[in-house]
DNA sequence: GCAATCAGGACTAAATTGGTCCTGTATTCG
DNA sequence: CGAATACAGGACCAATTTAGTCCTGATTGC
């Protein structure tokens, strides 16, 4: 199946939190409590994103993180590759993967290059500020890219 | 991560083993033994692809299956329609998953939108014929598209 | 020095996918 | 007409992967 794994989809909620205050330093349970997804969870996406350069953090008592550019100039690319590696359907991939010893003679490498080229360029056109939410709505945000990936919150 | 699934991995190497013999009807057991891949999943893959338009079925002792269309006739798109449903990296796409009850307002469905078209678009322009060997090998062909979908055949 | 928070990594539970098996139905051939 | 062949449908389980958690160490500020 083709789809985001749920840690990328959780990646782009906590960071278009993130982007709504610039400059603001979150902590991993500020964060978790805004988007509803479980300390530990965004804990591990901050360790992921944090090395790949999207985010800073800041250790200490007053740590935590930061987005480390603006929305507008943060690519969903990224932020796959961040978490999930590079971008391609299949592991054979430039530089993705060298356990095909035959990659260079695969024969249906030439139409996978195409498709993961398109999907990359694809990627690479969309910000995470065009994943913000545009319409404003009481915090926290109940809309994510899908209710599979939005976990359970308390009822209130 | 963003993968095809092993299934559809297959059922592109099986689509180009029925291609190289057009007109012909080719059994499970042909197929898996061509391929490499277990009979048993083969059968899953064909009956998958037959509701799907991509292959034709004949029951009974001369019975088997066969391409519907020429190899470049058969989309990317289309193969991996009939295995993973609909191609987008979200649940949220059209009619293809009714779970998210606000998609209709998700602030993010613009920007995934945008990558789900482009994605769809880049899998429609590749076709079966794309995929299939340009290289002469001898058979079975041991490239694939990787060697985690290549199921491990007996030693020779 | 202590509390707060990140860093690293290991581990387990849960979910998904891969793969198999069984029965039923249709078709062909002797 | 019956047997053999091969597809059709669906259920089930094993294997793999992902999600999620937990623990310890390091850093920072008050």
């Amino acid at each position: 199946m083709i789809r985001l794994s749920k840690l990328t989809d959780y990646a782009i909620v906590v960071l278009s939190e993130m982007a709504r205050q610039v400059g603001t330093v979150h902590t991993v349970a500020h964060l978790a409590d805004r988007t509803g997804v479980p300390a530990p969870t965004v804990a591990k996406l901050m360790k992921a994103m944090t090395p790949a350069g999207l985010t800073t953090s800041q250790r200490g008592a007053a740590g935590g993180y930061a987005l480390s550019r603006a929305a507008d100039a943060i690519s969903i690319a990224e932020i796959i590759t961040a978490l999930d590696g590079p971008i391609a359907l299949t592991a054979c991939v430039d530089g993705a993967d060298s356990q095909c010893g035959v990659e260079q003679l695969c024969p249906m490498r030439g139409g996978w290059e195409k498709v993961n080229r398109a999907i990359r360029g694809a990627l690479e056109e969309v910000t995470l500020a065009d994943m913000m939410a545009p319409i404003t709505f009481p915090a926290p945000a109940a809309a994510t890219t899908s209710t599979a990936a939005q976990p359970a919150r308390p009822a209130h």
